[in-house]
DNA sequence: ATAGGGTTAG
């Protein structure tokens, strides 16, 4: 390799005796030789030779460059510089100290500092907010207060310790200290902006969003000025909490400030408006930015996605590569949710592939994500492949796998993950506990629902939601446990909502139990009185019972009553070649593909198949008609199904956002055995894979 | 050379 001397004045002396003279600033001397990794490599080369590599003067703007500057800045190439000094003083542990933290290993940072106070070398205020930072990503709390008291020991020698009380304060705001972190900030004696926003930024950190509202008002009370950076934090909050009132206020408030030069204001202001579900206002905010970055790119896509505008978020995403702008791990989480949802498994699988292509950081969120996305397209077994590879896991991620596993049919795999998360001292949340009752559902583990329900607030803390009871209700009513379930609404601790009384009416319906659906139709309709879907689960389940009297005059009050029969429109996703159309019922907005989903609904209907009442209908013609009506119902979805033609290697996957009956799935097994081709069909809550005639979630069946 | 913007589950 040619080193490139020259870029060093022709009169510095290269011999080894000769004692080098600086410029007269080395460090913007050396830090304007040093814009590329290559540039750093000629410099370091020509400090080598030249011998200045030992003065610090030399190598703390050379180790800057490296571990913080450069734009593909290494660590480990600045620790090499690092260890060939000397003795470093506090400045090159500081960069060092910071650039570990940068470069997402804060441990390092701290093995750093206890190698730094071994030294005996002094820390400057400088280190205590580096490694305070440091520890703040850890959440390392007793580090954190270790470090504290040093401070409180050392503080009068510094002249300005206002940096470090802030470090503080996001400190323990990081760790979930709030209490100690508002001492911190309210014992302050001078509170800059800077202050308010380290405050903020924990209180957002811990989402408690009220808190910043609260904080922010008393700011405006005591007429202390605030930047733009302060409402960032606010923004949040307003976003969090859905004030529009308060987020549109600050709004205006800041137009009128000037403040709307700033881009990163903006951005939030389009995740403000996007959360508050004015996704137009956010859209043309987001039009108006000049130049978008990754991130308000990452907003406008989370925002459609959160507003179930998720196709349009992959058109945003699309837009965004048309753009030249690179997604980042965060982009990349939104954009598998969206394909999760949809079903879109090419995309996601392009998404997956995009990650380990350019070496994406599998961050906890990220890996969560990817098991998410797997689990929602039915292909459980890469979810746990990618959840075992994950490099950290979370709660969200155990949560996603539970929750993966329990819709595809594994209730008892998502048991003993729950068991082994629990050995591993992850701390469940409402959301896993969500995933559990509906893996004891899914698998008709009806005693084990119970006691995990009873275990909830007993062994975790966690007081069971309406949810938690509406999962229990719907397992009970599955398992023909009627009484049971509407025992369990009574007695439960909440007011029961229409969605759980609605559920034990569905289970009356199945279990034949017109008695117990009057009463919880009685319920629901002074709830919901709108809902006509009620009317027709309580005529049916006196129609199962064979009361069709009782059947007829509901639906006759139905009428009286002028509840209107509406249907709900049939949502089906098809996903060819990666584009993933989406339909509602006779919408022709996708001629190729319309004829073949029109064909689907049109045959069902001739067929007499209303997806509804096949169940019913199944059952009424016998155990031997059934296979008869399976085989023909097979034979008309495997007609609709054949006329989705595809090249060849295509997959074809059809999603009906229908309540399927086991026929339907029968029928997709034949279907798919027919055909050599694999069939997904998913229905609300689960997804079934077929592929040549078997059933991947057999054992549910 | 302190602080601040985007993300995850039923």
């Amino acid at each position: 390799m040619v080193f490139d001397i020259s870029i060093f004045p022709s009169h510095f002396p290269t011999t080894k005796t000769a004692i080098p003279k600086f410029p007269a600033n080395p460090k913007t001397f050396i830090l304007e030789k040093c814009k590329t990794t290559k540039d750093l490599n000629q410099v370091h080369a020509s400090l080598i030779k030249t011998r200045l590599l030992h003065h610090p003067a030399a190598a703390e703007p050379l180790l800057e460059a490296a571990a913080l500057l450069l734009p593909d800045s290494t660590i480990d190439y600045a620790f090499s510089i690092f260890r060939k000094l000397e003795h470093p003083d506090a400045s090159a542990y500081n960069i060092m100290i910071r650039g570990f933290t940068k470069e997402q290993s804060p441990q390092k940072s701290i093995l750093l500092f206890r190698q730094m106070i071994e030294q005996l070398v002094r820390p400057d205020p400088f280190t205590y907010s580096g490694i305070l930072k440091a520890i703040s990503k850890l959440g390392a709390l007793k580090e954190g207060e270790q470090i504290h008291a040093h401070v409180l020991k050392s503080m009068e020698k510094f002249d300005r310790s206002e940096f470090v009380e802030n470090s503080l304060v996001y400190m323990y705001a990081s760790c979930g200290q709030l209490q100690s972190a508002r001492k911190v900030f309210d014992e302050m004696s001078e509170r800059s902006p800077v202050a308010w926003s380290s405050m903020f930024s924990g209180y957002v950190r811990c989402g408690y969003w009220l808190e910043v509202v609260g904080l922010f008002r008393k700011m405006r009370g005591m007429g202390i000025y605030f930047n733009e950076t302060t409402l960032i934090s606010v923004f949040k909050a307003c976003g969090r909490l859905g004030d529009l009132e308060l987020g549109e206020w600050i709004h205006e408030h800041a137009v009128a400030n000037g403040l709307m030069k700033n881009d990163n204001l903006i951005t939030s202001l389009v995740d403000m408006y996007a959360k508050c579900g004015r996704l137009e206002t956010a859209r043309r905010l987001f039009d108006s930015m000049p130049s978008k970055d990754v991130i308000a790119w990452s907003a406008m896509i989370s925002g459609y996605s959160h507003s179930d505008q998720r196709r349009e978020a992959l058109a945003i995403f699309h837009e965004m590569q048309r753009a030249n702008v690179k997604p980042n791990e965060v982009t990349m989480i939104s954009v598998l949710s969206c394909c999760g949802v949809l079903g879109a498994l090419e995309t996601g699988k392009w998404v997956h592939s995009y990650i380990k292509r350019k070496k994406l950081k599998l961050t906890v969120n990220l890996s969560t994500a990817l098991v998410d996305f797997y689990a929602k397209c039915g292909c459980v077994d890469i979810a746990l492949e990618l959840f075992h590879a994950a490099p950290s896991k979370s709660v969200w991620t155990w949560t996603a796998l539970i929750q993966g596993l329990a819709s595809n049919g594994r209730g008892e795999t998502a048991l003993e993950y729950f068991n082994l998360m629990v050995e591993e001292n992850v701390e469940p949340n409402e959301v896993t506990f969500i995933g559990v009752l509906s893996a004891c559902n899914h698998a008709g583990l009806v005693a084990q629902g119970c006691t995990y329900l009873a275990r909830m607030s007993r062994d975790f803390g966690i007081e069971p939601k309406v949810e938690h009871f509406g999962c229990v209700v719907d397992m009970l009513g599955r398992a023909g446990l009627i009484e049971d379930a509407y025992s369990l609404i009574t007695k439960m601790p909440l007011k029961p909502n229409a969605v759980i009384w609605r559920t034990l009416l569905a289970s009356c319906r199945l279990h034949k139990k017109p008695e117990i659906a009057e009463e919880a139709l009685k319920q629901v309709a002074r709830l919901e009185p709108t809902h006509s879907g009620d009317y027709i689960l309580l005529a049916d389940a006196y129609a199962s019972a064979g009361r069709l009297g009782d059947a007829a005059k509901v639906r006759d009050e139905m009428k009286k009553m002028g509840v209107e029969k509406k249907k709900s429109p049939g949502c089906s996703y098809i996903e060819v070649g990666g584009v993933v159309h989406e339909f509602l019922a006779e919408d022709k907005g996708h001629p190729e593909v319309y004829e073949a989903v029109h064909e689907v609904m049109e045959r069902i209907k001739r067929g007499g198949y209303e997806p509804d009442t096949m169940r019913g209908r199944a059952e009424a013609v016998g155990e031997g008609d059934k296979e008869a009506s399976v085989a023909h119902h097979s034979e008309k979805l495997a007609m609709a199904f054949g006329i989705i033609r595809t090249g060849e290697g295509t997959t074809v996957r059809v999603y009906k956002n229908l309540r399927m009956c086991s026929d339907c799935h029968n029928a997709a097994k034949v279907i798919s055995s027919v055909y050599r081709r694999e069939i997904v069909v998913r229905d609300r809550s689960r997804f079934h894979h077929f592929k040549d005639g078997s059933c991947s979630c057999h054992d549910f069946w």
